[in-house]
DNA sequence: TTTAATCCGAGCGTTTTGCTAGGGTAATTG
DNA sequence: CAATTACCCTAGCAAAACGCTCGGATTAAA
């Protein structure tokens, strides 16, 4: 996977739809302002997620973007993968040569893994999750353990 | 933080490290033909590890890389933070003005929450734990010799 | 000494970033 | 109905990063 500046840009305007879409749109030219972000760089980083349907546009004055969905339905994951286009997992598959690259396709394939662990860790973390837990810190419930769990890699667990 | 192809290549390289250094040092030039990555571009990366200690040289004929520490002793986040050299999380905090653009340190904020949540998921996966469960989450249910037959070479390397 | 390997640095083509510029289109408002 | 607002789209562009080639220099085994 890949994880830039770009992603946080999406995931930063997302948290701002999150928290400022509750009454009315909410446009680009404030989420420019707020983050920093030039408005026409914007457009592109929402042109893919709209595509994606992770928010929605509303045209004309009082216009703006809402969430496509609730905003426990929509995943860090979900929102890197729309912006940083996830990338190449395995990328010499072309190959039944189990000879010498064996070792090849070993550590290819436990990149693979990791990379699966981390998406699926991604996937576990929502927007809403992110807002709530700047609200009251109260870690440790989700996010750490229920994801080590799923992942079986507690094992630091006493 | 930042994750990219280059980290990818960095851990890919030190998997190859923790499977086949158990006898001796493993050449760059091995490592290049098993991961198809040119010999230079390893260099560079192995002298961003080397400079954090994650690997060590040996020079000379015979020479080559060993792991720096154990490989249950370094973690995926040593490995990325040395060569994607862990970027800005809050790049906008000379404000204390909390006026109009709270809205602005409250997703940052929130960001980096979310950044550091990566951080340590990260830095709780170590190679030996990928080596490890690599094979081990498969076939944990059934059997665990096809994953030994998966394997092959490393496992009774040593 | 020869050779195999790490080290080191300058440079280069390509891709990605993040931005600017310009125009177009849909919908609200006076 | 205009006219304004804001989404929507395309093209291009400078800076940075990516991944590589090349040329050397050190170190140490054979």
């Amino acid at each position: 996977m890949r994880l830039s500046t770009k992603g946080r840009y999406a995931v930063t305007a997302m948290l701002d739809l999150a928290l400022n879409g509750v009454d009315g749109p909410v446009t680009l030219a404030d989420i420019s302002e707020n983050q920093g972000i030039s408005l026409s760089y914007l457009e592109q980083l929402f042109a893919s997620l709209r595509s994606k349907s992770l928010v929605r546009g509303v045209r004309g004055p009082g216009g703006g973007y809402y969430l496509g969905r609730a905003s426990d339905e929509i995943s860090i994951a979900d929102i890197i993968c729309a912006v940083d286009e996830w990338v190449e997992f395995t990328r010499c598959n072309p190959k039944a040569t189990v000879t010498l690259d064996s070792q090849r396709d070993m550590t290819h394939s436990l990149w693979d893994d990791l990379s699966q662990q981390i998406f699926v860790f991604l996937s576990d973390i929502t927007l809403a999750d992110l807002v709530e837990r700047g609200h009251a810190r109260e870690t440790a419930r989700r996010g750490g353990d229920v994801a080590a769990d799923l992942l079986g890699l507690n094992h630091r667990a006493a």
